[in-house]
DNA sequence: GACAACTAAGTTGCGCACAACTGAATGGCG
DNA sequence: CGCCATTCAGTTGTGCGCAACTTAGTTGTC
């Protein structure tokens, strides 16, 4: 293999690509983790783990879903959805029961001890921002860059499913 | 509700900082399995999971490590890397060997086969990058704020451990 | 040499992520 | 009506990530 794709190399060979790689892959990877550690710790006091705090900031916001349109909002399918969703109800936050109109659909709603629980939620974000020492606007900023970027690898990916309904990646 | 805490808000209270707590944390959540997603795609050839490819890019470059600099590199414990270097061995791809000079540790090494690998992952790279439909600039310059933010979270998260000796992080 | 403090790798247990599958309910179509 | 494709939730199996713990080897001190 001298150089095989003699095609249009921007000016790196596939060598520094590897290098390259290793290097932005590696640093998506442990900013991810380490969010997750931040949150875990902040999270510690509220009995949450990070996907169970974002399926509850999604409840607290809408009151009442159905486990599909959770999965919609957070990119989760049932797999994952199901077993947290029993969790944060046998921890008493959540009620889950099947819809009337639809036997396949299970609703899920905030119980008052799960409304009582987001008292204590509002002081997270604080600390959140505290520590990765952003502005706002940074802060803001950062959200549009990682949206176009998940827009762009989801649309590489699979065939652009219809996302369009949400509202919730452009907003 | 109207203002629960009326203490020093920039100019935002509690309830936004939520709103925008969701949307900034659902939005890293979202990107780092977006591009786990990818990865997985690309990397499905190989037979390799993404953490296993990171894993093998570290050895691509330095040959031989023990466990330990391998955890440093890449942040992981070795609750998460002794079993997926056991696969890793399983798979024909590393060897393992405890140190002659330290007992305690064990040395990995790749493979003539684990070198083999290293031809077909060249490939990987271009394939990321084309998904993510950046530039180079914009992908170093993504590494770079990703770099620090995790820099920002982890000397919050826990006192700031002994991280000098990786040059990896700063580089 | 003996003992305590430390270190490296491995193990266990729990939760998340995802692919693949199951099972029940729904809707369309002849 | 009967049949089939689709949809929704749930289950199973594999692998990662991390906390807590275990085991074995090393080092320092007396």
């Amino acid at each position: 293999m001298e150089n095989a794709s003699a095609g249009a190399t921007d000016e790196l060979d596939d060598q520094d690509f590897l290098r390259l790689d290793r290097q932005v892959c590696f640093s998506l990877h442990a900013a991810a983790r380490a969010f997750n550690g931040v949150y875990r710790t902040a999270l510690k006091d509220l009995g949450l783990t990070y996907p169970q705090y974002l399926v509850m900031l999604v409840l607290w916001e809408d009151g009442e879903l159905p486990v599909k349109k959770i999965g919609e909002r957070l990119r989760l399918d049932s797999g994952t959805l199901s077993p947290l969703l029993k969790r944060l109800e046998a921890a008493g936050h959540v009620e889950r029961r099947r819809s009337a109109e639809d036997e396949r659909s299970v609703s899920v709603r905030v119980t008052a001890q799960g409304a009582a629980l987001r008292e204590k939620a509002l002081a997270v974000p604080r600390t959140i921002a505290a520590a990765t020492g952003l502005s706002l606007d940074e802060v803001r900023d950062l959200r549009t860059r990682l949206d176009r970027l998940t827009a762009a690898l989801d649309g590489e990916g699979r065939e652009a499913s219809g996302e369009g309904g949400a509202g919730d990646c452009v907003r």
